[in-house]
DNA sequence: CGGCCTACTGCAACTCGTTCGCAATAGCGT
DNA sequence: ACGCTATTGCGAACGAGTTGCAGTAGGCCG
């Protein structure tokens, strides 16, 4: 559940390929970091991974090649508390349970987001398209904080 | 449902008095602005919607202000898109409808939200507190979008 | 296999929201 | 009214993200 569920079968350089894309040094190396680390890492942070795998490709290639993939629907970018993070692409019936003690994003399937997406359009005259859910709060492997 | 649902009975001067706090202009005219303008501005807007009233109101200001209330726990801070932006508490039932064309952001009240977080207390080993709802799409002001 | 075209990259300068340190100012208790 | 100090205004600093440009390197075609 915490670990990174990239999409295995996803080949950057099909994908890069059959949209008329180059596949390139830093393209590669910030899909094998994204790959390998996971999920929710902010850009800076990802920067950091791949300048320990090649120092020579630029910060601002980062956010270029995480920019194209999102184009590509690879992987999404979503806001938290002050930093933005980067996710492989999920259906959004996958909710996120962030632990606010170790940072942590877990994902949950739950059949209520479906549910929800018809409640909204049958009260409301909202037609909605994506549904993201953020739930925080303390996850399993985080004991209980000492109270205030 | 649109409307600027500010907690009508909330006194900032009591609030802040009672916890020691001083009252200032800033934080009036800050809180005035929200008071009047309602949910999800950004803070460069409320800073210039504050400079309307009293130019003479600093920037920084309009930010510890904003600060200040969210400990309070009179304001909330929520991230989206590509800026980050300032509403009234309310309780988290109420989830966020964000219209894609016009940027409008809306609330709903649904039962389904307390159902979720006891499916997450059930199923999960996580412990949820806040539960944020966000919901994209396009509300029923905006006409249909052209097709790409 | 080699050369050309141009999509990409690295760089460095820039924007813009937000924060911080500090001296001056203004709440407010007495 | 007086004085203590929380709060402000100011300006500088910061950090994420973006952009223009000249050089580089994918990859197609001969």
């Amino acid at each position: 559940m915490v670990s990174s569920a990239y999409p295995v079968g996803v080949d950057l350089e099909v994908e890069l390929r059959t949209h008329g894309y180059r596949v390139t040094t830093a393209r590669r190396v910030v899909w094998e970091v994204l790959s390998a680390d996971g999920d929710h890492l902010t850009a800076p942070s990802i920067t950091s991974r791949v300048h320990a795998v090649d120092p020579s490709i630029n910060g601002a290639s980062v956010y270029r090649a995480l920019t194209l993939f999102a184009e590509l629907g690879l992987v999404r970018e979503s806001r938290y508390e002050d930093a933005s993070t980067w996710e492989p692409f999920h259906d959004d019936a996958a909710i996120h349970l962030v632990c606010s003690e170790c940072g942590q994003v877990m994902h949950h399937n739950t059949e209520l987001v479906p549910r929800l997406r018809r409640a909204i359009q049958v009260a409301t005259d909202f037609a909605p398209d994506e549904i993201d859910v953020r739930v925080s709060g303390r996850c399993g492997h985080c004991p209980a904080e000492s109270p205030a």
